[in-house]
DNA sequence: TATGAATGAGAATTCATTCAT
DNA sequence: TATGAATGAATTCTCATTCAT
């Protein structure tokens, strides 16, 4: 899994960097604390996003991260905070992503076009990310409404999104009256259903959904239906 | 324990009884059995759903079904076949309502409108569903593709909705040049996204997306993103 | 241990007498789920005396037992379950001795002193009651106070005791005033306390205090001073 | 984690203070290890006299005491050390309290009323010593025998009890003949039986026998009991 | 066809204890 | 002296599945 080991090494620079600056050795073992925490945060990621809350296992989050069981606890306390922790992380990092995209700086038309692009390459990129979700709602979403980190979860899309309707309104660019929250869940719903079911979707169709070229046609009619939608006509 | 014998005694007189009023002892067997069949697996649908395929017990399943465990077993060899034969039954199930639509009387734009009020409905009222396809595509629909009964999960309606785009498109009322793969895998995706994760979403968004309004509202829109995409402007 | 042995002898035989008097094919079935459930218990007990409720371990009991140890969750749902059941059957037996002394049937003093010899020979043939007990008050009872089965645990000593003190009261043999219940508790308390705690009077008196001898004068003393108590001067 | 660096500082500059201030190191750090021992030995009384030794949790001395897991070990080796300690010092503690009674000054009878009040009294206001007591008999008293400090353990008061009852029968007050260890425990027995075991017994029972007029009615009947025994008639 | 009893492998979690600083 | 991190061996409990009738 690429985007592991990316973090991982993420990880180590961000290591690299607090030994450099901070000369005290007492940061040495508080160093280690957060690494274990670190990676034992990456196992469990990996390992229930492959088999779900129910059917991943302590035993081989343990393996994974090379550490030892009682770690998990120590940290995490229980399967379910573990999971918790695993959930508002994945959050965390898709509001860092959807930070970097500015789209306060482009054009309305463009400003949702890249919306609609960036969705679908993070799930893309993220296949964990829809995996979690659907564990989560499955147990009716309880992970996150225990989540103090509710902040990591909120979404400042929304705000920006509202903005970017009335600049595309004002300009006689987009049609009015559209809700950000609605056009929200249906530029992720569009993404969403075809990559997390794409395997019985496959297998109902009979084609595979998931070749350079049926994704590329996937994006394309995307665009053209959020695009239909907001444009005036 | 005198209620154990008695018990005995009953089930002999039963046997006795059945035997000299009904001319056939198999025929009356066999009835209870596919009784006994289609119990279980409505049992098991309900399991499944509420918490999917690892989460879900056989004895929680036998319970619901007040039929014994090991009779689960006799008719469904193991775990996976039963799941497996949930999911076809909750395929054909769909299959069975898409059929009474009739799609092909209605004129091209109400056709659709029906079907995105249709896909909507269906999954509002059968929230079993969406749970079920999570599960299956959370193991890779590994029990879609082992299903030998790939006819039910087939949908007719691909082919269905290529026609109507067609006389849509003939009329001039539609665009041209839409796949009905794409578009039948956006209304449901539409619909999917918004029931499926609504927990999440109503948590995250801080409303809940539940109430009549806002469901009136979602299919409207739902509508609007639809026809919108299809119409000629 | 002799009385584990004793009990499991009793089980055969009423297994036995069960199996001659019905000749129903069905009891075969039940009467192994009623021995496998009774040899548990007896294994349990055994492991409950000897470690306490914190100390026993399932695996032992299983082992003890020769039975599965899944057996033990299937009846007794969980540890503290077993012991609650462990509780009981242990007041039940020592209610079942009580009642055949036939304490009404006696002279007031005699009755009084076959009382204080009845106790302490059944605390020192069961040492496991004692155990049990503390074991149980280290927990504030709650196993007791939880058991539905409180008919076993009731003693109707206490009003047969109240009926001997007022004989004998009318007989002009013992003083008035007395409390049976007062009384109760502390001829059990005399034995109790002796044979629960030997092993720590024992060591700090550095005297044996379980030789035949000191059992004798032990017993001696009690009933001189219970006897002493009851008795008009 | 720079909370952290910044704790370390803090010790660091606690550890320079302590060595300008205090003459002599070693005094300063000896003052703090005893009390540390003295904190830990008292977070240990309470938790096994909660819940037994099979039941007390390393865990949660740490946590009482608010010191690290780890200084108990450093202190006492293992649990069951730390159990024996515990042991030690509660014995220890009672045999101060029994120093001060001044049982000798006493005319022989009010000294054996005194010493029953004392008896119920500290068994009152020490729950603690019986749950102790019971532990330790549940383990044969091993850690009393493997005491080296059985100096403790040993009651002085049995000698003082024999020169009493010397004192009583030469006056004629007393009966003759009395063993005072079999006295000592019978006086032992009366409260610590009630007392241990008062959740049993108030639940089967059905009354309460914590009741401020239960536990004097209790008193008056243990007084009765045991000077009705020892008076000449 | 139907069922209660039985089981072995494995799951989460706990616990006393040691390491490294 | 003091402490947070780490661990292996248990321990309770679970689960799908089979046995015997």
């Amino acid at each position: 899994m690429e985007w592991c080991q990316a973090l991982d090494l993420i990880n180590v620079l961000v290591n690299y960097f607090e030994m450099s600056v901070s000369p005290s050795i007492s940061v040495a073992k508080t160093r280690d604390a957060e690494r274990s925490r670190a990676i034992i945060l990456v196992a469990a990621l990996e390992e229930f996003a492959s088999f779900g809350l129910g059917g991943a296992r302590i035993d081989r989050i343990a393996e994974r991260s090379k550490l030892n069981k009682r770690l998990i606890y120590y940290y995490f306390s229980d399967k379910d905070s573990l999971f918790q922790a695993v959930l508002e992380s994945a959050y965390e990092q898709i509001r860092e992503s959807e930070k970097k995209l500015h789209l306060q700086a482009l054009e309305p038309s463009a400003a949702i076009r890249t919306l609609v692009e960036f969705t679908w390459n993070y799930y893309l990129e993220h296949p964990e990310f829809l995996t979690l979700l659907n564990s989560a709602n499955l147990h009716k979403a309880r992970h996150i409404q225990e989540s103090t980190n509710a902040r990591a979860l909120n979404s400042p899309l929304i705000e920006l999104l509202g903005e970017i309707l009335e600049r595309g309104r004002l300009s006689g660019e987009f049609r009015g009256g559209i809700d950000p929250v609605q056009l929200y869940v249906s530029i992720a719903a569009l993404s969403y259903f075809y990559l997390s079911n794409n395997s019985s979707l496959s297998a109902i169709f009979g084609r595979d959904l998931m070749t350079p070229k049926a994704k590329s046609e996937r994006l394309s009619h995307m665009c053209e239906v959020i695009l239909g939608y907001v444009l005036r006509n």
